[in-house]
Formats: structure tokens, C-alpha cells, sequence
DNA sequence: GCGACAG
DNA sequence: ATCTTGTCGC
């Protein structure tokens, strides 16, 4: 049943979705475009989007996609989509939107047909933006598939364009102080790719902010910045730990060893190894919780 | 053969 | 992404 993923695809559909991403990209605005993005207080902000993939562990084909909608500035959970998927493509760096986005961008239109009032007014993308090989990464592309205002947030460089996690970058990050702390991903042409930021004044490694669509890199680090509870932005976070939650809840235990199983081996005893039984006698029937 | 490699 | 418990620290 569940397929595992295609393998890496020919050169031909690395070409086609070269040239995705490229004519996408002519699309791509990198500022604000919304009155709330200028607001020193982010005024008429009122709903931050977060999405998310978690997989099956043993399948790599497997995924709960999810959706959340935050408040804003509260930062609770009021809407949320969860739904199993199969992914067709594989993971290749530099083509992540290729292997996540269809599922993300149906998500986005389940809500915008069933609650459109609920839609989110900016969207908190799990990976890179204009941080990306082609200045085309995960966030850019479901930005301008749902012509929602996007953020990528990674939580590891990616090297391109020059950056590297090399020791200078490094010493960079251990000099990100206090939370708020950031430090400019400069690429090769000179060019402000993203920002590292200190995200949680107890958190070590950085966050690696980039323009997704539709926001400028300095609204989108001072939004991230304000949506931070712990290291992740909360919408992320709760898409994450929402997504996997799912997982655990329709697959996690479909049959959790029941007793039945365990008389049936008694009274089919396949081997009796050795003199020493492990298992003691008693039983351990985990207490069946409902809801 | 070795290093890279968002999620 | 996932494999994984306890553990050190505030």
C-alpha cells in the first residue's frame, strides 16, 4: 500500500522544475504589500498561519499535512487541518516545494472554500524562501501558488550562494546575544539572502529567516521575532507538534498488543526458548483511552 | 573515496 | 523528516 516515493528523478524533470521555479519566481514580490506588515504593532494583524509536515516513521512516502491558524497576538490555536497524505516525489535539496506544496496549497483552499474568514493573513512556511539554489525555495512557491504573504523559517543553513557553516559563521552565531539578536546571510553577489536569528534566549542555534512572498525580510524577521513563545514560531510549532500528534493518534497503535494476542500465543506456544520466561506472567492491558 | 544535503 | 531516554540546567 503505501508506495515508497519515487526514486530521484531524471535530469529531464530537474530541468522542468528548474524552469518551474524560475517562471514562478517572476511572480515573487519581496516587500510589504499589507498595511499591518508596516505597523510598528502590527496593527490589523489578527490570524498567523503555520504549516507542516510530519512522516510515518518507517515510510517516507507517508505524511500529515497540517494547517494551523494562530491569533494574533494572542498566539492561540484557532483552526486546524490535519490530513494524511502520499508523497509522490522525492526529497531532493532544492526541490522540497516539488515533494510538500500540492498537499499545503489544498489545505489552503479547504479553508478558503469552508471558512474563508479564517483565513490566515500571513503563512509561517517550514523552510527556506529566497534563501534557496534559485531564490526559489518551499515558502516562495506555495506564496505565490496561494498569493498569501509567506516566511520561510529553517532551522539549518542552507549553504548556497557562498554561505557556509564554516567556522566564521559559527562565531557569528555565538555572538548572537540576547533573543532578538540577528546577523545577515550575505550571498555572493552581495545580495541579503536571509537573517540569522536569535530566537529564544535559550536556544543556541539560530532560526534562518527568509522573504517568502509578499512581506519585506525586515517585517519578516520582526513578525517571526514576535511569534516566538519557544525557538520555533509558535504557527510552525503547532503545525508540527499538531501534525505529528495525528500520526500517532491514527497509526501510532492501530492494534496496541491487545491480551488476545498474548493468549493466542499461549495457546499456540510457537518455542519456549531456554528455561528463563522474561515476560512475567500478569498482564498488561493498556487502559483503553478514548476521545 | 569524500563531503553535501531546507524537510 | 525519522531513528531516541535520560539528563543537565534554570
Amino acid at each position: 500500500m503505501a508506495r515508497e516515493a519515487a526514486e530521484k528523478p531524471p535530469e529531464e524533470i530537474l530541468s522542468l522544475w528548474k524552469r518551474e521555479q524560475a517562471q514562478l519566481k517572476a511572480l515573487l514580490v519581496e516587500q510589504d504589500t499589507e498595511a499591518w506588515q508596516r505597523d510598528p504593532a502590527f496593527s490589523g494583524l489578527q490570524r498567523v498561519g503555520g504549516v507542516d509536515l510530519s512522516f510515518v516513521k518507517g515510510d517516507s512516502a507517508s505524511a500529515c499535512a497540517s494547517l494551523v491558524v494562530l491569533s494574533y497576538p494572542e498566539l492561540e490555536v484557532v483552526y486546524e487541518d490535519c490530513s494524511m497524505v502520499n508523497l509522490t516525489a522525492p526529497y531532493m535539496s532544492g526541490f522540497l516545494a516539488f515533494r510538500e506544496v500540492p498537499f499545503l496549497v489544498d489545505a489552503v483552499q479547504r479553508l478558503q472554500e469552508k471558512e474563508p474568514h479564517m483565513v490566515p493573513q500571513v503563512l509561517f512556511v517550514d523552510g527556506n524562501g529566497v534563501l534557496h539554489h534559485r531564490g526559489f525555495g518551499v515558502a516562495c512557491h506555495l506564496g505565490i501558488l496561494t498569493d498569501l504573504p509567506c516566511i520561510g523559517v529553517a532551522k539549518k543553513l542552507l549553504q548556497v550562494d557562498g554561505l557556509e557553516n564554516n567556522a566564521q559563521h559559527k562565531e557569528k552565531i555565538r555572538l548572537l546575544q540576547a533573543e532578538g539578536d540577528t546577523f545577515p546571510l550575505i550571498g555572493g553577489s552581495g545580495t541579503v539572502l536571509g537573517m540569522a536569528l536569535k530566537s529564544h534566549s535559550h536556544s543556541s542555534k539560530p532560526l534562518y529567516v527568509s522573504v517568502g512572498h509578499r512581506i519585506s525580510l525586515e517585517s519578516a524577521v520582526r513578525l517571526t521575532r514576535s511569534c516566538c513563545r519557544f525557538r520555533s514560531p509558535e504557527p510552525v510549532r503547532q503545525a508540527d507538534i499538531r501534525s505529528r500528534d495525528y500520526i500517532r493518534r491514527t497509526l501510532g497503535s492501530p492494534r496496541p498488543p491487545p491480551e488476545q494476542e498474548r493468549s493466542q500465543k499461549l495457546q499456540k506456544p510457537k518455542v519456549c526458548p531456554k528455561e528463563g520466561s522474561e515476560e512475567p506472567a500478569g498482564e498488561g492491558s493498556p487502559p483503553e483511552t478514548h476521545s
